[in-house]
RNA sequence: GGUUCCGUAGCUCAGUUGGAUAGAGCAUCAGCCUUCUAAGCUGGGGGUCUUUGGUUCGAAUCCAAACGGAAUCACCA
């Protein structure tokens, strides 16, 4: 009860005091040849809500992205629409211009399948013997070391296409309502990790082959050896991952640094964090890999080549579309401008994917079944929506003048409801904490679902407003306004808003 | 083959610093709208927590092995 009125009468309610400790949270982290996908949407809440959550816990948070924009994947789409684009551009053909460069990504790989088919018919060798001799890749090749050399004519298109791509992922992430503080570009980083390769020769960590390539042994730590860079001298992704890591704690010296990156990459960070002890860098030990697991596909993972991926975009349009249907069917539209209309189809739809993505443990891989769309019911976003919905509506139609809580409070003995719904409130700091402590949004989903569950099973058993005791209204009134607030908050942790009426 | 992760209801998932009859949602069946929004609520059926062994007063939870699945072990990123 004491810590009822406490909590109440906290503003802040759920926030932590100050740790003074600096985390940063690189999420999202495409490539520049395709549109997003339904991965990337896990990816990008993941570390939004993560970053939401290491805020309320004290923590200050830098969100960063780093933009695979260069390598050989960008220069085949370059490629394929230099040889096949007749000039088109987002501006004429009205393609969105993330998906037009991923157009063309798909076209190159077709005719590279076409040449290989027909190297393999007409020359009657192996497939891997044609894939050498393709043309198509020898070109690409030859785009990338003419990016490489500062070629201007290679370096315009890249820019060009790249600026299609970056208007694209803009209105995707603005879509999702997620930002970042500080943008990195591979184009501006791929070079660094140079020094640290001298660095780890000179320190005696890392040791040169006759061919002239880098390699660190770490079968001494039960992992294999690893090349860091090749006999021409160039590096690899380790490598350029070992000068990020540099360059981003040189920025911002901060205390943590995650990476929200799929699981696939387990092996990967295992090996950066250890290279990086190695070299006895401070920051090693803040290095933390939040890894996910993979959003599957009936029929298997996804694939951006077969065309067996749900894309990011049209996903969002389906869920606001099916959220416009479904209200519209439940008569819940009217009273509401044509602008409050799409706003509030919005709220629910993403609403409704994001919770579906965020409620299960990050760490475990998830099935997305595009046959069953998102439900709305259920251990659903709306579901605790509707919920906070339905306590605005209380709120709306109260008539009588407000006392404070103290005063409601006076002599009043708790419904066991009441009681279960203080306890539940109760949890939010500690529920916020958990996440944080354990990189893990679902926390907070599952206790949102929870404290909206409880809410309903009060709301049909009791009565708010009408009752003929006043100070039992009095009370309640502020115990749903609590029940209300604690939800908003817990959602706008996972970046999904909740709606006053629905 | 080595390493890592996973296996809980028909389906999707909670629960795992060891603790009482293992919980939700979907689906299914039976009820509840003249009463603050039924995107809701109540109840039924549905589980040898993959299997076997071990530790323990006590195991879904810890240990070992087996079986099944996934990822990874690239001079790709």
């Amino acid at each position: 009860m004491n810590e009822f009125l406490t909590a109440k009468n906290n503003a802040v309610f759920g926030q932590s005091p100050t740790t003074n400790r600096k985390v940063m949270v690189e999420y999202s982290s495409p490539n520049t040849n395709k549109p997003l996908h339904l991965g990337h949407v896990r990816n990008i809440l993941l570390g939004h809500s993560i970053s939401e959550i290491l805020k309320a816990c004290g923590n200050e948070v830098i969100k960063s992205t780093l933009v695979n924009d260069r390598g050989i994947h960008i220069c085949k789409s370059m490629l394929a629409w230099q040889k096949f684009g007749n000039g088109e551009t987002p501006a004429r053909s009205g393609l969105k211009g993330d998906h037009l460069v991923g157009k063309y990504y798909v076209e190159f790989d077709k005719a590279y399948k076409a040449e290989i088919k027909n190297l393999v018919a007409i020359e009657n060798i192996s497939e891997e013997d044609a894939a050498k001799k393709s043309l198509l890749m020898k070109e690409a090749q030859q785009m990338l070391l003419d990016w490489e050399a500062g070629k201007l004519d290679v370096i315009e298109l890249w820019k060009m296409m790249n600026g299609w791509v970056y208007d694209g992922f803009d209105a995707s992430y603005k879509m999702l309502g997620v930002t970042f503080d500080k943008t990195y570009y591979e184009s501006n980083t791929y070079l660094l990790g140079k020094t640290a390769v001298e660095e780890g020769l000179q320190q005696g960590v890392f040791e040169k082959e006759i061919d002239n390539s880098v390699w660190v042994d770490l079968t001494a730590d039960g992992l294999d050896r690893k090349v860091l860079q090749r006999k021409d001298g160039t590096s690899v992704y380790i490598t350029q991952d070992i000068g990020t890591a540099q360059l981003k704690y040189d920025d911002y010296k901060m205390d943590e640094s995650i990476y929200v990156v799929g699981n696939e990459q387990d092996y990967h960070f295992k090996v950066l964090q250890l290279i990086l002890k190695k070299l006895g860098k401070p920051y090693a030990d803040g290095i933390y890999h939040m890894s996910y697991g993979m959003v599957e596909l009936p029929n298997g993972k996804m694939k951006s080549r077969e065309g067996t991926v749900v894309d990011a975009d049209d996903l969002m349009g389906e869920m606001i579309a099916s959220a416009k249907s479904t209200t519209e069917e439940l008569g819940k539209v009217e009273g509401l401008s044509e602008v409050e209309k799409e706003k509030l189809f919005y709220t629910i739809g993403m609403g409704a994917l994001k919770y579906f993505l965020l409620k299960v443990d990050p760490k475990k891989k998830m099935l997305f079944n595009p046959a069953e769309s998102i439900d709305f019911h259920g251990h659903t976003g709306p579901f605790i929506q509707y919920t906070h919905a339905r306590i605005c509506s209380i709120l709306r139609k109260n008539t009588i003048t407000r006392q404070s809580l103290e005063d409601s409070l006076k002599g009043y003995a708790l419904h066991p409801l009441e009681k279960k719904l203080i306890q539940e409130i109760y949890l939010f700091p500690i529920k916020i904490l958990e996440a944080g402590k354990e990189h893990n949004p679902s926390v907070v989903a599952n206790y949102a679902f929870n404290l909206a569950k409880e809410f309903n099973h009060f709301y049909a058993e009791l009565s708010v407003l009408k009752s003929d005791n006043e100070k039992e209204i009095q009370f309640r009134l502020h115990l749903v306004e609590m029940v209300a607030t604690v939800i908003k908050k817990s959602m706008l942790l996972l970046g999904i808003d909740v709606p006053e009426k629905m």
